[in-house]
DNA sequence: CTTGTATATTATTATATATTAATATTATAA
DNA sequence: TTATAATATTAATATATAATAATATACAAG
């Protein structure tokens, strides 16, 4: 197994910049309220609306730019649109988030 | 053992707050870079400011954020600042966030 | 075909953040 | 002392983000 510790200046920079761009995208109480609900499983708009209490349109704003992240993915179903995580990783960050400061 | 399962949304949405401040401190690469290299033990300014590409002025503002957010602590010696993790939760993190987005 | 419901989009404004330049502070050494 | 190196602070500006309101779309029911 490779070490953290022989990783290059230019990969680590690298890395920074995706995972940075990761963590922007749900650094807000509201985006990660969303993930932690829909960690659970799918969810529509209006239920994560009620679940994480915003505007109707910040929720939906909300959830365009974590589909752009290509953390979600959505399927509409008549009126409704059910959203779920997409990436397992993000699934996994969820849960180490969970286990380090929320025990 | 307490399951998330059974946290209730006051505790989400205070816990998802907390930890939305915390990864917003982070979620730039050049900050997250600066943590990613404390993770390996102290460093003096000028040493991150060359492994972590930055102005002196910006790093040493990046500094002071992630300190006032008790991420991190500084000891003078002499005119070097060395700067440390304070809070292991930070190391833990970063810990995490290498084995599921840099494998 | 019109009404109601769920969701999306757009535009606007306020606020926060990033970046840079300039200057200040502190400690050391000559 | 004066000079120099390391770090911190301040100020200015550009850019990004958050929050809200208003409007639009898409679908279903009657």
């Amino acid at each position: 197994m490779k070490s953290q510790r022989n990783t290059t200046t230019s990969e680590m920079q690298n890395n920074c910049k995706n995972v940075a761009a990761i963590l922007k995208a749900i650094s807000h109480p509201q985006r990660l309220m969303i993930l932690c609900h829909l960690e659970k499983g799918a969810k529509t708009v209006g239920e994560l609306e009620k679940l994480c209490g915003g505007s109707q349109s910040s929720i939906s704003q909300f959830l365009k730019l974590m589909k752009l992240e290509a953390m979600l993915t959505s399927e509409k179903r008549g009126l409704f649109v059910y959203y779920r995580i997409h990436d397992p990783k993000m699934k996994k960050l969820v849960l180490s988030l969970y286990k380090i400061f929320c025990k």
